[in-house]
DNA sequence: ACTAAACCTATTGACATAGTAGGTAAATAG
DNA sequence: CTATTTACCTACTATGTCAATAGGTTTAGT
């Protein structure tokens, strides 16, 4: 399945943002593209995409950067990849003649209908502090110094 | 999620081609594209790739046309997306940095290799004629004709 | 021989992606 | 007050894929 970098970067950088930015501190996007090993200003055109969706806050100027708005466990993976990527999790446009009882609105329905659904169920039920978890159980020992 | 329509057809064609063989007989793409309203041209690109896959042969000629190359119940509807496209059920391809154990990966896998697994899951584990029976079972009355 | 079918290749317009680049606005340190 | 550092905004570009359209070739049946 063929994921953007937009939405890979974004997520990764959103878990940066979680993992880097102490209690009252922010990340600016340089320490982000330094760490991550992603382009500055790319990254300066991806960030605004979750400030604007609320899930992270931007602190202008000298010491500024990013915190999340809220703790992880107040938001799920599908705000954020909607926040990235707006078609990504969204049912398929039929193309043509619509909802015309055919073959074809059969065939989508059963298939893609099926697996956006359980796509969305997935994300939906997945906070990020979940999927914080998740990460770290996965790789034990480098999350050693967070307490996320 | 975005499908192109070269996968929503070429779905679209073979379970079309399913319904409408009888036994001995070929579907062309003539019929198809004209009963599920897809350009003809088009279609011609799309149906070569189910036959290099194996899925269905293709009788040239006069009275000519496509049919399933075996029963439905012999591949899975993985053996068709893979047909069509095949970085759809692939997993995500790291760019940058490779496998250097950093956050890039862990969020990779943990999130990315994880849909995708459940996606192939999915997928590898539905005959066609699963999938055609629950599309039957979706829509009764339209299929009744036919004996799939 | 004629016709109808699959097959092959080239071309095109539209669109999205993945950046790069340059400048603006705001906040802080000194 | 000024300089610096940060986010922010807009424009541009190169590349690739998609979704066809078009035209010609091969094969097979009548």
């Amino acid at each position: 399945m063929r994921v953007s970098t937009r939405v890979e970067y974004g997520m990764l950088a959103l878990v940066d943002i979680a993992m880097y930015s102490e209690s009252g501190s922010s990340v600016s996007t340089a320490d982000i593209a330094g760490r991550e090993n992603i382009s500055q200003k790319y990254l300066e055109q991806i960030l605004p995409l979750l400030r604007q969706a609320g899930l992270i806050k931007a602190q202008k100027g000298l010491k500024g950067g990013y915190y999340l708005s809220r703790s992880a466990d107040k938001f799920t993976m599908s705000d954020i990849l909607n926040a990235l990527d707006n078609s990504i999790l969204e049912e398929m446009e039929v193309t043509g003649s619509v909802n015309d009882g055919g073959l074809r609105d059969t065939v989508n329905s059963c298939l893609w209908g099926r697996i956006n659904s359980e796509l969305n169920r997935y994300v939906e039920n997945m906070s990020f502090a979940d999927f914080l978890s998740e990460c770290r159980n996965n790789t034990p020992g480098q999350w050693d110094l967070y307490s996320i």
